[in-house]
DNA sequence: GCCTCATTCAAACGTTCGTTTCAAACGATC
DNA sequence: GATCGTTTGAAACGAACGTTTGAATGAGGC
Protein backbone atom coordinates (compact mmCIF):
# COMPACT_ATOMS: atom_id res chain seq x y z
CA UNK A 1 0.00 0.00 0.00
CA UNK A 2 2.41 2.53 1.03
CA UNK A 3 -0.05 5.00 1.63
CA UNK A 4 0.06 7.20 4.47
CA UNK A 5 0.06 6.50 7.92
CA UNK A 6 -3.43 4.81 9.66
CA UNK A 7 -2.74 7.13 12.13
CA UNK A 8 -2.88 10.21 9.44
CA UNK A 9 -5.64 8.77 7.49
CA UNK A 10 -7.84 8.78 10.64
CA UNK A 11 -7.14 12.55 11.32
CA UNK A 12 -7.58 13.60 7.96
CA UNK A 13 -10.95 11.55 7.80
CA UNK A 14 -12.43 13.15 10.94
CA UNK A 15 -11.47 16.03 10.65
CA UNK A 16 -13.82 16.60 7.59
CA UNK A 17 -16.16 14.36 8.96
CA UNK A 18 -16.40 15.99 12.47
CA UNK A 19 -16.43 19.87 10.71
CA UNK A 20 -19.15 18.42 8.11
CA UNK A 21 -21.40 16.36 10.39
CA UNK A 22 -20.70 17.74 14.17
CA UNK A 23 -19.23 15.77 16.96
CA UNK A 24 -22.72 13.77 17.86
CA UNK A 25 -23.53 13.38 14.07
CA UNK A 26 -20.05 11.71 13.53
CA UNK A 27 -19.33 8.45 14.41
CA UNK A 28 -16.60 6.34 15.12
CA UNK A 29 -17.49 3.82 12.55
CA UNK A 30 -18.10 6.80 9.70
CA UNK A 31 -14.45 8.00 10.42
CA UNK A 32 -12.35 4.84 10.17
CA UNK A 33 -14.60 3.74 7.12
CA UNK A 34 -13.81 7.09 4.97
CA UNK A 35 -10.57 6.56 6.44
CA UNK A 36 -10.21 3.26 4.70
CA UNK A 37 -9.07 1.90 8.38
CA UNK A 38 -10.25 -0.93 11.10
CA UNK A 39 -13.04 0.08 13.29
CA UNK A 40 -10.42 -0.56 16.41
CA UNK A 41 -7.46 1.59 15.03
CA UNK A 42 -9.48 4.63 16.69
CA UNK A 43 -9.19 3.42 20.25
CA UNK A 44 -5.52 2.01 19.68
CA UNK A 45 -3.93 5.81 18.15
CA UNK A 46 -6.24 7.86 20.30
CA UNK A 47 -7.88 6.12 23.18
CA UNK A 48 -11.64 7.30 22.55
CA UNK A 49 -13.48 9.67 20.21
CA UNK A 50 -13.40 12.56 22.69
CA UNK A 51 -9.14 11.74 22.85
CA UNK A 52 -9.67 11.95 18.65
CA UNK A 53 -11.68 15.00 18.97
CA UNK A 54 -8.78 16.43 20.98
CA UNK A 55 -6.15 15.59 18.59
CA UNK A 56 -7.98 16.84 15.09
CA UNK A 57 -8.88 20.25 16.81
CA UNK A 58 -5.58 20.56 18.07
CA UNK A 59 -3.80 19.60 14.39
CA UNK A 60 -6.04 22.58 13.11
CA UNK A 61 -5.86 25.34 15.80
CA UNK A 62 -2.35 25.29 16.87
CA UNK A 63 -0.72 26.66 13.72
CA UNK A 64 -3.45 29.18 13.66
CA UNK A 65 -3.13 30.24 17.13
CA UNK A 66 0.93 30.56 16.33
CA UNK A 67 0.08 32.41 12.91
CA UNK A 68 -2.69 34.80 15.11
CA UNK A 69 0.40 35.64 17.67
CA UNK A 70 3.30 36.18 15.09
CA UNK A 71 0.85 38.69 13.11
CA UNK A 72 0.23 40.79 16.13
CA UNK A 73 4.07 40.53 17.05
CA UNK A 74 5.04 41.89 13.66
CA UNK A 75 1.93 44.08 13.59
CA UNK A 76 3.14 45.49 16.90
CA UNK A 77 7.31 45.70 16.08
CA UNK A 78 6.11 48.00 12.98
CA UNK A 79 4.10 50.31 14.22
CA UNK A 80 3.20 51.08 17.88
CA UNK A 81 -0.52 51.70 17.80
CA UNK A 82 -1.95 49.58 14.34
CA UNK A 83 -5.39 50.70 12.90
CA UNK A 84 -8.14 48.10 13.33
CA UNK A 85 -8.71 47.09 10.25
CA UNK A 86 -4.87 45.51 10.24
CA UNK A 87 -6.00 44.34 13.93
CA UNK A 88 -8.89 42.47 12.22
CA UNK A 89 -6.58 41.21 9.41
CA UNK A 90 -3.99 39.82 11.77
CA UNK A 91 -6.68 38.10 13.85
CA UNK A 92 -8.86 36.96 10.97
CA UNK A 93 -6.65 36.03 8.45
CA UNK A 94 -5.09 32.49 9.65
CA UNK A 95 -9.00 31.66 10.51
CA UNK A 96 -9.70 31.23 6.48
CA UNK A 97 -7.88 28.44 4.17
CA UNK A 98 -4.79 29.64 2.79
CA UNK A 99 -5.73 29.45 -1.07
CA UNK A 100 -1.78 30.34 -1.26
CA UNK A 101 -0.03 29.59 2.13
CA UNK A 102 3.26 31.16 1.76
CA UNK A 103 3.93 33.02 5.30
CA UNK A 104 4.89 29.94 7.72
CA UNK A 105 8.19 31.86 8.65
CA UNK A 106 8.71 30.63 12.52
CA UNK A 107 9.59 27.02 11.67
CA UNK A 108 8.25 25.77 14.69
CA UNK A 109 5.33 24.38 12.59
CA UNK A 110 5.51 22.47 9.55
CA UNK A 111 6.64 19.73 10.63
CA UNK A 112 3.90 17.11 8.95
CA UNK A 113 3.65 18.55 5.66
CA UNK A 114 0.36 19.60 6.64
CA UNK A 115 -0.53 19.61 2.66
CA UNK A 116 -4.46 18.89 0.64
CA UNK A 117 -7.36 19.74 2.60
CA UNK A 118 -7.58 23.51 2.47
CA UNK A 119 -11.16 25.01 2.35
CA UNK A 120 -12.11 22.52 5.42
CA UNK A 121 -9.73 24.07 8.11
CA UNK A 122 -12.18 27.08 8.63
CA UNK A 123 -15.31 24.68 8.45
CA UNK A 124 -14.05 22.76 10.98
CA UNK A 125 -13.13 26.16 13.07
CA UNK A 126 -16.72 27.03 13.17
CA UNK A 127 -18.06 23.71 14.23
CA UNK A 128 -15.73 23.99 17.31
CA UNK A 129 -17.07 27.14 17.85
CA UNK A 130 -20.28 26.88 17.68
CA UNK A 131 -21.01 22.70 18.08
CA UNK A 132 -23.15 21.88 21.58
CA UNK A 133 -20.75 18.92 22.30
CA UNK A 134 -18.52 19.48 25.51
CA UNK A 135 -16.03 17.47 23.64
CA UNK A 136 -15.80 19.78 20.75
CA UNK A 137 -13.95 22.41 22.19
CA UNK A 138 -13.12 21.33 26.04
CA UNK A 139 -9.56 20.26 24.95
CA UNK A 140 -8.79 23.86 24.35
CA UNK A 141 -6.01 25.52 26.47
CA UNK A 142 -4.31 28.45 28.05
CA UNK A 143 -2.56 29.20 24.56
CA UNK A 144 -5.63 30.08 22.56
CA UNK A 145 -7.18 32.44 25.11
CA UNK A 146 -3.71 34.03 25.76
CA UNK A 147 -3.76 35.26 21.86
CA UNK A 148 -7.24 36.52 22.36
CA UNK A 149 -6.52 38.48 25.19
CA UNK A 150 -3.62 39.68 23.17
CA UNK A 151 -5.53 40.80 20.45
CA UNK A 152 -8.37 42.63 23.18
CA UNK A 153 -5.67 44.65 24.54
CA UNK A 154 -4.40 45.95 21.39
CA UNK A 155 -8.23 46.81 20.39
CA UNK A 156 -8.36 48.51 23.75
CA UNK A 157 -6.33 51.23 22.46
CA UNK A 158 -6.92 51.41 18.93
CA UNK A 159 -10.73 51.93 19.99
CA UNK A 160 -10.61 53.93 23.33
CA UNK A 161 -14.06 54.74 24.00
CA UNK A 162 -15.31 51.17 23.92
CA UNK A 163 -16.18 49.32 27.06
CA UNK A 164 -14.33 45.85 27.44
CA UNK A 165 -17.39 44.15 27.72
CA UNK A 166 -18.60 45.46 24.25
CA UNK A 167 -14.85 44.74 22.91
CA UNK A 168 -15.74 41.11 24.09
CA UNK A 169 -18.80 41.07 22.26
CA UNK A 170 -17.20 42.70 19.40
CA UNK A 171 -14.50 40.47 19.35
CA UNK A 172 -16.20 37.67 19.31
CA UNK A 173 -18.71 38.30 16.38
CA UNK A 174 -15.47 38.11 14.30
CA UNK A 175 -15.27 34.43 14.99
CA UNK A 176 -18.99 34.28 14.75
CA UNK A 177 -18.91 36.08 11.13
CA UNK A 178 -16.52 33.19 10.33
CA UNK A 179 -19.82 31.01 10.19
CA UNK A 180 -21.30 32.90 8.00
CA UNK A 181 -20.98 30.36 4.90
CA UNK A 182 -22.67 27.56 6.88
CA UNK A 183 -25.89 29.84 7.17
CA UNK A 184 -28.66 29.62 4.36
CA UNK A 185 -26.76 27.17 2.10
CA UNK A 186 -30.58 26.56 0.83
CA UNK A 187 -30.26 30.15 -1.06
CA UNK A 188 -27.20 29.68 -2.96
CA UNK A 189 -23.50 27.91 -2.61
CA UNK A 190 -21.26 29.36 -0.71
CA UNK A 191 -18.98 31.47 -2.52
CA UNK A 192 -15.48 31.46 -3.07
CA UNK A 193 -13.44 31.57 -0.25
CA UNK A 194 -11.41 34.04 -1.66
CA UNK A 195 -14.22 36.38 -2.14
CA UNK A 196 -15.52 35.08 1.18
CA UNK A 197 -12.04 36.13 3.41
CA UNK A 198 -12.26 39.65 1.68
CA UNK A 199 -15.97 40.52 2.05
CA UNK A 200 -15.31 39.09 5.89
CA UNK A 201 -12.28 41.50 6.62
CA UNK A 202 -14.60 44.47 5.35
CA UNK A 203 -17.32 43.68 7.25
CA UNK A 204 -15.80 43.24 10.06
CA UNK A 205 -13.21 46.25 10.00
CA UNK A 206 -16.37 48.72 9.75
CA UNK A 207 -18.18 46.45 12.29
CA UNK A 208 -14.96 46.87 14.65
CA UNK A 209 -14.74 50.42 13.49
CA UNK A 210 -18.16 51.03 15.02
CA UNK A 211 -19.01 54.12 17.83
CA UNK A 212 -20.04 52.89 20.99
CA UNK A 213 -23.09 51.66 21.51
CA UNK A 214 -24.89 54.48 23.78
CA UNK A 215 -26.61 53.34 27.28
CA UNK A 216 -30.10 52.13 27.20
CA UNK A 217 -32.32 54.73 25.29
CA UNK B 1 -55.97 22.80 34.06
CA UNK B 2 -53.75 21.12 36.26
CA UNK B 3 -50.59 21.25 33.59
CA UNK B 4 -50.15 22.25 29.99
CA UNK B 5 -50.81 19.94 27.57
CA UNK B 6 -48.50 17.02 27.29
CA UNK B 7 -47.87 18.27 23.30
CA UNK B 8 -47.37 21.90 24.43
CA UNK B 9 -44.48 20.16 27.68
CA UNK B 10 -43.19 17.82 25.19
CA UNK B 11 -42.60 21.26 22.54
CA UNK B 12 -41.48 23.22 25.20
CA UNK B 13 -38.65 20.66 26.41
CA UNK B 14 -37.67 19.42 22.81
CA UNK B 15 -37.06 24.00 21.99
CA UNK B 16 -34.12 23.91 25.03
CA UNK B 17 -33.14 20.68 24.49
CA UNK B 18 -32.81 20.74 20.57
CA UNK B 19 -31.08 24.17 21.33
CA UNK B 20 -29.09 23.54 24.02
CA UNK B 21 -27.70 20.00 22.49
CA UNK B 22 -28.11 20.38 18.66
CA UNK B 23 -30.39 17.80 16.91
CA UNK B 24 -28.07 14.49 17.42
CA UNK B 25 -27.06 15.55 20.75
CA UNK B 26 -30.97 15.21 21.85
CA UNK B 27 -32.62 12.44 22.11
CA UNK B 28 -36.39 11.45 22.30
CA UNK B 29 -36.06 9.87 26.02
CA UNK B 30 -33.96 13.06 26.98
CA UNK B 31 -37.23 15.12 25.69
CA UNK B 32 -40.26 12.97 27.02
CA UNK B 33 -38.16 13.27 30.49
CA UNK B 34 -37.92 16.52 30.85
CA UNK B 35 -41.04 16.93 29.79
CA UNK B 36 -42.74 14.41 32.02
CA UNK B 37 -44.25 12.66 29.48
CA UNK B 38 -43.94 8.73 28.20
CA UNK B 39 -41.35 8.09 25.34
CA UNK B 40 -43.92 7.19 23.22
CA UNK B 41 -45.78 10.61 23.50
CA UNK B 42 -43.53 11.54 20.91
CA UNK B 43 -44.44 8.92 18.05
CA UNK B 44 -48.13 9.68 19.47
CA UNK B 45 -48.46 13.73 18.74
CA UNK B 46 -45.39 14.53 15.98
CA UNK B 47 -44.46 11.06 14.34
CA UNK B 48 -41.07 11.10 14.55
CA UNK B 49 -38.00 13.20 16.02
CA UNK B 50 -37.48 14.84 12.97
CA UNK B 51 -41.47 15.95 12.93
CA UNK B 52 -40.81 17.15 16.18
CA UNK B 53 -38.18 19.62 15.67
CA UNK B 54 -39.94 20.62 12.49
CA UNK B 55 -42.78 21.41 14.76
CA UNK B 56 -40.41 23.51 17.26
CA UNK B 57 -38.53 25.05 14.69
CA UNK B 58 -42.06 26.68 12.90
CA UNK B 59 -43.56 27.42 16.15
CA UNK B 60 -40.74 29.62 16.92
CA UNK B 61 -39.69 30.74 13.17
CA UNK B 62 -42.84 31.48 12.05
CA UNK B 63 -44.08 34.51 14.18
CA UNK B 64 -40.26 35.72 13.88
CA UNK B 65 -40.77 36.04 9.98
CA UNK B 66 -44.51 37.59 10.14
CA UNK B 67 -42.63 39.96 12.47
CA UNK B 68 -39.78 40.87 10.42
CA UNK B 69 -41.86 41.32 7.74
CA UNK B 70 -44.39 43.34 9.46
CA UNK B 71 -41.41 45.78 10.99
CA UNK B 72 -40.77 46.21 7.36
CA UNK B 73 -43.85 46.68 5.72
CA UNK B 74 -44.25 49.53 8.65
CA UNK B 75 -40.59 51.00 7.85
CA UNK B 76 -41.24 51.42 4.01
CA UNK B 77 -44.75 52.32 4.78
CA UNK B 78 -43.19 55.25 6.16
CA UNK B 79 -40.32 56.36 4.21
CA UNK B 80 -39.67 55.52 1.10
CA UNK B 81 -35.81 54.98 1.59
CA UNK B 82 -34.85 53.82 4.96
CA UNK B 83 -31.51 53.69 6.35
CA UNK B 84 -29.59 50.94 6.55
CA UNK B 85 -29.43 51.09 10.64
CA UNK B 86 -33.57 50.86 10.35
CA UNK B 87 -32.96 48.31 7.91
CA UNK B 88 -30.97 45.77 10.44
CA UNK B 89 -32.75 46.91 13.16
CA UNK B 90 -36.06 45.88 11.29
CA UNK B 91 -34.17 42.23 10.64
CA UNK B 92 -32.99 41.86 13.88
CA UNK B 93 -34.90 42.45 16.28
CA UNK B 94 -37.40 39.96 15.88
CA UNK B 95 -34.52 37.67 16.37
CA UNK B 96 -33.45 38.69 19.58
CA UNK B 97 -35.67 37.40 22.86
CA UNK B 98 -37.90 40.13 23.54
CA UNK B 99 -37.56 40.81 27.22
CA UNK B 100 -41.09 42.99 26.96
CA UNK B 101 -43.11 39.84 26.09
CA UNK B 102 -44.40 37.68 29.27
CA UNK B 103 -46.16 35.21 27.00
CA UNK B 104 -46.08 33.46 30.52
CA UNK B 105 -44.53 30.52 29.45
CA UNK B 106 -42.18 30.20 32.68
CA UNK B 107 -43.57 27.17 33.97
CA UNK B 108 -41.82 24.74 32.11
CA UNK B 109 -39.28 23.50 34.00
CA UNK B 110 -39.28 24.09 37.76
CA UNK B 111 -35.73 22.63 38.64
CA UNK B 112 -33.42 25.00 36.79
CA UNK B 113 -31.73 27.20 38.73
CA UNK B 114 -30.95 29.84 35.63
CA UNK B 115 -33.26 32.64 33.93
CA UNK B 116 -35.18 29.95 32.18
CA UNK B 117 -37.64 32.42 30.96
CA UNK B 118 -36.68 33.50 27.66
CA UNK B 119 -32.99 33.63 25.93
CA UNK B 120 -34.19 30.26 24.85
CA UNK B 121 -35.86 31.73 21.32
CA UNK B 122 -32.73 33.27 19.97
CA UNK B 123 -30.92 30.09 21.58
CA UNK B 124 -33.08 27.74 19.21
CA UNK B 125 -32.68 29.96 16.16
CA UNK B 126 -28.59 29.89 16.33
CA UNK B 127 -28.85 25.84 16.71
CA UNK B 128 -31.22 25.91 14.00
CA UNK B 129 -28.59 27.93 11.90
CA UNK B 130 -25.68 26.25 12.52
CA UNK B 131 -26.32 22.57 13.33
CA UNK B 132 -25.34 20.38 10.29
CA UNK B 133 -28.12 17.96 10.74
CA UNK B 134 -30.57 18.36 8.05
CA UNK B 135 -33.55 17.52 10.50
CA UNK B 136 -32.68 20.55 12.33
CA UNK B 137 -33.60 23.21 9.24
CA UNK B 138 -35.16 21.28 6.54
CA UNK B 139 -38.43 21.68 7.11
CA UNK B 140 -37.90 25.94 6.43
CA UNK B 141 -40.61 26.99 3.96
CA UNK B 142 -40.53 29.50 1.02
CA UNK B 143 -41.59 32.27 3.53
CA UNK B 144 -38.55 32.83 5.19
CA UNK B 145 -36.76 32.85 2.25
CA UNK B 146 -39.14 35.79 0.67
CA UNK B 147 -38.83 37.91 3.83
CA UNK B 148 -34.89 37.84 3.66
CA UNK B 149 -35.37 38.29 -0.43
CA UNK B 150 -37.37 41.15 0.33
CA UNK B 151 -34.40 42.89 2.73
CA UNK B 152 -32.05 41.69 0.42
CA UNK B 153 -34.02 44.14 -1.81
CA UNK B 154 -34.35 47.03 0.48
CA UNK B 155 -30.22 46.52 1.93
CA UNK B 156 -29.81 46.83 -1.92
CA UNK B 157 -31.32 50.07 -2.29
CA UNK B 158 -30.10 51.78 0.68
CA UNK B 159 -26.64 49.99 -0.27
CA UNK B 160 -26.00 51.18 -4.05
CA UNK B 161 -22.36 50.30 -4.91
CA UNK B 162 -22.21 46.62 -3.23
CA UNK B 163 -22.54 43.87 -5.41
CA UNK B 164 -25.88 41.58 -5.01
CA UNK B 165 -23.43 38.60 -3.85
CA UNK B 166 -21.46 40.66 -1.39
CA UNK B 167 -24.65 42.11 0.15
CA UNK B 168 -25.75 38.50 0.57
CA UNK B 169 -23.03 37.78 2.50
CA UNK B 170 -23.49 40.90 4.66
CA UNK B 171 -27.36 39.55 5.17
CA UNK B 172 -25.85 36.03 6.27
CA UNK B 173 -23.30 38.00 8.50
CA UNK B 174 -26.46 39.90 10.32
CA UNK B 175 -27.52 35.80 10.99
CA UNK B 176 -24.18 34.68 11.90
CA UNK B 177 -23.93 37.38 14.63
CA UNK B 178 -26.57 36.21 16.68
CA UNK B 179 -24.48 33.40 16.96
CA UNK B 180 -22.04 35.57 19.49
CA UNK B 181 -22.92 34.30 22.32
CA UNK B 182 -22.89 30.55 21.87
CA UNK B 183 -18.99 31.11 21.22
CA UNK B 184 -16.16 31.27 23.34
CA UNK B 185 -17.93 31.00 26.94
CA UNK B 186 -14.75 30.21 28.27
CA UNK B 187 -13.44 33.67 28.60
CA UNK B 188 -17.25 35.03 30.90
CA UNK B 189 -20.38 34.39 31.14
CA UNK B 190 -22.66 35.68 27.83
CA UNK B 191 -24.03 38.91 28.93
CA UNK B 192 -27.26 39.96 29.47
CA UNK B 193 -29.35 39.69 26.46
CA UNK B 194 -30.69 43.22 26.61
CA UNK B 195 -26.72 44.61 26.09
CA UNK B 196 -26.09 41.95 23.78
CA UNK B 197 -29.02 43.13 21.73
CA UNK B 198 -28.07 46.54 21.64
CA UNK B 199 -24.38 45.65 20.85
CA UNK B 200 -25.27 43.45 18.11
CA UNK B 201 -27.21 46.06 16.07
CA UNK B 202 -24.71 48.92 16.62
CA UNK B 203 -21.93 46.40 15.12
CA UNK B 204 -23.99 45.18 12.67
CA UNK B 205 -25.40 48.67 10.88
CA UNK B 206 -21.76 49.55 11.01
CA UNK B 207 -20.79 46.16 9.01
CA UNK B 208 -23.66 46.39 7.04
CA UNK B 209 -23.29 50.50 6.01
CA UNK B 210 -19.40 49.43 4.82
CA UNK B 211 -17.78 50.59 1.46
CA UNK B 212 -17.58 47.34 -1.11
CA UNK B 213 -15.12 45.70 -0.77
CA UNK B 214 -12.35 46.34 -4.16
CA UNK B 215 -11.35 43.91 -6.50
CA UNK B 216 -8.59 42.10 -5.39
CA UNK B 217 -5.71 43.73 -4.75
C1' DG C 1 15.09 -20.47 12.54
C1' DC C 2 13.11 -17.67 16.99
C1' DC C 3 11.46 -13.88 19.68
C1' DT C 4 9.71 -9.12 20.25
C1' DC C 5 7.11 -5.42 19.33
C1' DA C 6 3.84 -2.49 17.07
C1' DT C 7 -0.08 -2.62 14.30
C1' DT C 8 -4.26 -4.45 12.14
C1' DC C 9 -8.23 -7.32 12.12
C1' DA C 10 -12.86 -9.57 12.95
C1' DA C 11 -15.82 -10.15 16.52
C1' DA C 12 -18.18 -9.20 20.46
C1' DC C 13 -19.27 -6.39 24.62
C1' DG C 14 -23.03 -3.63 26.93
C1' DT C 15 -25.56 0.60 26.26
C1' DT C 16 -28.42 3.84 24.05
C1' DC C 17 -30.90 5.11 20.15
C1' DG C 18 -35.63 5.94 17.36
C1' DT C 19 -39.56 3.60 16.71
C1' DT C 20 -43.44 0.37 17.34
C1' DT C 21 -46.80 -2.38 19.76
C1' DC C 22 -50.74 -3.17 22.43
C1' DA C 23 -53.26 -2.87 26.48
C1' DA C 24 -55.00 0.33 30.01
C1' DA C 25 -57.06 4.75 31.25
C1' DC C 26 -59.77 8.67 30.05
C1' DG C 27 -63.74 11.65 28.51
C1' DA C 28 -67.64 12.38 25.89
C1' DT C 29 -71.97 10.61 23.93
C1' DC C 30 -75.70 7.70 23.79
C1' DG D 1 -73.71 1.62 32.19
C1' DA D 2 -72.07 0.58 27.48
C1' DT D 3 -69.58 2.32 23.59
C1' DC D 4 -66.48 4.95 20.93
C1' DG D 5 -62.34 7.67 19.76
C1' DT D 6 -58.40 9.78 21.99
C1' DT D 7 -54.53 9.75 24.89
C1' DT D 8 -51.19 7.57 28.01
C1' DG D 9 -48.49 3.62 29.86
C1' DA D 10 -44.98 -0.12 30.13
C1' DA D 11 -42.43 -2.96 27.35
C1' DA D 12 -40.08 -4.49 23.57
C1' DC D 13 -38.08 -4.20 18.77
C1' DG D 14 -33.89 -4.04 15.75
C1' DA D 15 -30.21 -1.04 14.69
C1' DA D 16 -26.38 1.79 15.69
C1' DC D 17 -23.37 3.47 19.03
C1' DG D 18 -18.40 3.70 21.66
C1' DT D 19 -15.41 0.64 23.42
C1' DT D 20 -12.83 -3.68 24.37
C1' DT D 21 -10.90 -8.13 23.45
C1' DG D 22 -7.69 -11.46 21.71
C1' DA D 23 -5.94 -13.53 17.91
C1' DA D 24 -3.53 -12.65 13.29
C1' DT D 25 0.01 -10.05 10.73
C1' DG D 26 4.39 -8.21 9.53
C1' DA D 27 8.92 -6.10 10.00
C1' DG D 28 13.48 -6.06 12.51
C1' DG D 29 17.10 -7.94 15.65
C1' DC D 30 19.22 -12.05 17.53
Amino acid sequence: MAQTDTRTRILDAAERLFAERGFSGTSVRAVTEAAGANLAAVGYHFGSKADLMAAVGRRVIEPITAAQGAALDRLLDGVPEPSVAELVEAFARPLFDDESESGGESGSESGSGGEAGSARRSRLIVAILVDPAEEMHGWMGAAEEAVQDRYLAAFTRALPGITPEELVFRTRGILAVMAVDRIGGRTQPPAAGEANRRWALTFLAAAMSAPPTGPAR
